[in-house]
DNA sequence: CTCAACGTTCAAAGCGCTTTGGAGGCTTCG
DNA sequence: CGAAGCCTCCAAAGCGCTTTGAACGTTGAG
């Protein structure tokens, strides 16, 4: 059943029943109660095509899916698009996944702005120099930003304190005694990595100690490659008494290279690990529990998808800029570092 | 810039130009050519939403996102879904992610099939009684399955081969001398799930055993649930001699069960878990590396979003019946079976 | 009593595309 | 030479909705 129809069921025009099922003030109440009433009896859902011709509006929310880096970068995805997932369906919007490899990203993000497909898009995992954001801004099509953009000014975004959590870390990991740390950072032209590693120089100079034994790898924070960088760091003579790791992947591979070396977490090692609460890796899980910096990925996810519906409602951009406190939760992978041998 | 315009542009009728572009016969080489380098030229892109309000055709593929399922299920979803991905993009559909929670996800499927949003879902981990398939199957909407539908005729789908999966490496257990197995398998209420307990209970059978001797467990395949199952059964006199595990997670959470009480592996414990290939957690990282039997779920994925494709453009629905084969693969966590204590 | 103003309702014009039913020109064949 | 047939192309009618501009009755002020 189609609008045409209903509106001559109820010997209406069809002008009034949109107008009645859409809420326009210039529709007598006694009217607009018939005409949802009917809607109702007759099971009318317009067409969202017709809609989206009509109105210009697609009432969807983009998302655009980078293959590599999503499945190099996340399980945390899944968890995140179910935070997206969440508030869109509320309000009744698509979402809408492109798929992209890296190269031809940045011609997705055109393709999706362009096309009217969706009204606004998420960004995430910004980068230090981020060639997504400028095309958006050019085009002056909406668009949110989960994670810190490089320039912020004008646009809004949504964050979590990664300074502040890997100053904490670095600080507490410090005050425990620890002086050589490892730091297993994500990859360099992401923001979030530059954040963590400035609030791990921060906490050294704090201490007044000298930022050269803060040993800092950037990579892709998998399992393996965590495991590679710990093992070898940890076979050296001067090994780390403590590593701070990227996520809780990064810590699995992590304590795989210390139990293969006999090294005793948190006697011989320390370990602190952000935790962005992956379900499926609960933190208090590990032998041991592991010591975390914790934040919700999925309110991020639900936060983030509110802003993206709000700007396409006409919120300007650079109305929100959040960034969210991030608790160190001091479990059992972290001890004070063991004497000097 | 829109059709009319180009068609004014080339002095030529909206006709001509939408079937030139269209790839229809009754337009001369000539003029296609034209048209063609004029389209690229203007950088003309036809509005999906007219197109689709013209044609009826979504030009999109629908995949339910069940979140809270999802959630506890996988990792495995984001590899999933990049399959899927992959292959949609190259034809140009789009990928629209529906959430929904378990209770209103018969909802969400009835509204997608009636909205015209997508021209055909996908449909995962389907259950020994799916609702969803019913009502699809009913609204004469297309879909396609990924797994084992309960009553496969005239649907079409693609699964694993869980049943001579499981069959294998149960008997390869057996034949390591192996007696008391434990099986921690996903829900029961999952076809997958059915067809491994099939598998293992069919190699118990081949080799004159008890299938008593079989430890059979259904739950949500979460290294927290494994590690707990698995805790409680090693502590037991009769403990286990070996785990059979629904996936890699499952087999993090035994490790951790087995780690704790002193059991080495596979000295003291044999270990084989299924693999869907999470390029997140690799079955040879793990310390020791895994015996599992593997399937790429991500291949699975393209092939799936293929098939999909293929309905839209007419196939009938149960041409396509795959189900691939599994291979096991022999790593370090398996070894003959403890002698008798 | 007249006219302006208001509250309701409507007819019709899009939105940008596809597709039906011809129309015109050119070739071919009886 | 004329009719049939083919190849190209076109005008116009939708697809189902929103929205503009106008019309209609009713009311209230002057």
């Amino acid at each position: 059943m189609n609008l045409k129809e209903l509106a001559a069921e109820l010997h209406l025009s069809q002008t009034t029943v949109s107008r009645a099922l859409n809420g326009y003030p210039e529709v007598s109440e006694k009217t607009r109660e018939i005409v949802l009433a009917a809607a109702q009896r007759f099971g009318y859902r317009p067409s969202p095509a017709a809609r989206r011709l009509a109105t210009g509006r697609a009432h969807a929310l983009g998302v655009v899916f980078n293959a590599e880096r999503n499945v190099l970068m996340d399980p945390l995805f899944v968890e995140y698009l179910a935070g997206v997932a969440e508030t869109s369906a509320k309000q009744g919007f698509d979402i809408l996944i492109s798929p992209s490899t890296p190269s031809d990203e940045i011609v997705t993000f055109g393709r999706l702005a362009r096309d009217g497909t969706v009204d606004v898009v998420i960004l995430s995992a910004p980068q230090t120099v981020d060639a997504r954001i400028s095309l958006l801004s050019e085009l002056k099509f909406p668009f949110v930003v989960h994670g810190r953009p490089p320039e912020p000014a004008g646009i809004s975004y949504i964050d979590i304190d990664n300074f502040g959590a890997f100053q904490q870390a670095t600080s507490f990991l410090i005050q425990l005694g620890h002086r050589r740390i490892m730091l297993i950072n994500g990859e360099e032209h992401f923001t979030f990595a530059q954040d963590r590693s400035r609030g791990a120089a921060i906490a050294f100079a704090a201490a007044g100690l000298p930022n050269d034994m803060l040993d800092e790898h950037f990579m892709p924070m998998t399992a393996e490659n965590a495991y590679r960088s710990a093992r070898q760091a940890l076979e050296r003579e001067e090994r780390p008494t403590a590593i701070l790791c990227g996520s809780i992947l990064v810590a699995l591979g992590v304590l795989r290279a210390a139990a293969e070396l006999g090294l005793e977490v948190p006697r011989d090692l320390s370990i602190i690990a952000h935790d962005d609460e992956m379900p499926a890796f609960p933190a208090d899980q590990f032998h041991p529990q592991l010591t975390t910096t914790r934040s919700s990925i999925r309110a991020a996810g639900t936060r983030v998808a509110e802003m993206a519906l709000a700007r396409v409602a006409g919120q300007k951009p650079g109305t929100v800029a959040e960034v969210w406190p991030v608790q160190l939760i001091v479990r059992g992978s972290t001890a004070a570092a063991p004497e000097r041998g």
